[in-house]
DNA sequence: GTTTGTTTACGAAATGATTCGTAGATGGAT
DNA sequence: ATCCATCTACGAATCATTTCGTAAACAAAC
């Protein structure tokens, strides 16, 4: 039941999903423009391509048809974050959150933040 | 000076160099053998076209050339963790690292040393 | 009903990654 | 010197992804 994988332009129509909800291809078309270049009907192609994979839903019962995400962002995330940890950082979960924690110099709250989450989990194991 | 990232099959070819140091075709071969249907010369291509990328140096003084990684490990697992947080995580390390903590189930021990790592990182805000 | 603008569908070109067959070079063993 | 095993070089086939041109469907405006 597993989805396949997106690709990368694959995931920026996916996070416009995830954020916005349901949008046609003009909404989704006229979002990426502001970043890339890209013709309509390249967008348009994408999201019937990512409809055939099952990635989003169509609604097209009217002329123009209306997608929405079909794998939830969080699936995505956790999908990709733990192959990142097997191919990039031979399995040690904790090298990636130390190469984020360290890179991306996190604020003083999200520190704090994490620091409750592990002495939550910590409390769990006992 | 930035290189371009490396692919799938690329960096699989990497993480042996970052773990063995200069090798051969043949060493690199063998090991993916062990885990994946390839021709020789296949991985042959791909260190060819990874060295005129420059991720790697090749020696080619004696007959049997010998590669080594031309991009450290941190570099890279810096750069794609940075990519991944961009496109995955909207700009946000701190989610990252929750979807790492959570889902890959962080030993004790580990979640000790992140701990003090967090210490030690907000001591050095105040 | 004809025109106009927007939409979807289709297919094919362009690009990038991966795979491997074949040929030629090299060096060691006989 | 010849043979044999191994290596590199090169080019092409295959496959996935991205791109877009063109045509047909449709609806609203005239």
């Amino acid at each position: 039941m597993s989805q396949p994988k997106p690709t990368e332009s694959e995931l920026e129509i996916l996070n416009i999903l995830w954020e916005r909800g349901a949008c046609t291809v003009r909404e989704i078309h006229e979002v990426l423009e502001k970043t890339k270049e890209a013709g309509y009907t390249t967008t348009l192609k994408l999201m019937q391509i990512m409809n055939e994979k099952n990635l989003v839903n169509r609604d097209a019962s009217s002329k123009t048809h209306i997608y929405q995400a079909n794998i939830s962002q969080e699936d995505t995330q956790g999908q990709m974050v733990k192959k990142m940890i097997d191919t990039v950082f031979n399995g040690s979960a904790m090298d990636l959150v130390m190469q984020a924690l360290g890179n991306h110099k996190a604020s003083k709250d999200e520190l704090e933040l994490i620091k409750q989450y592990l002495e939550q989990a910590e409390k769990k194991k006992k």
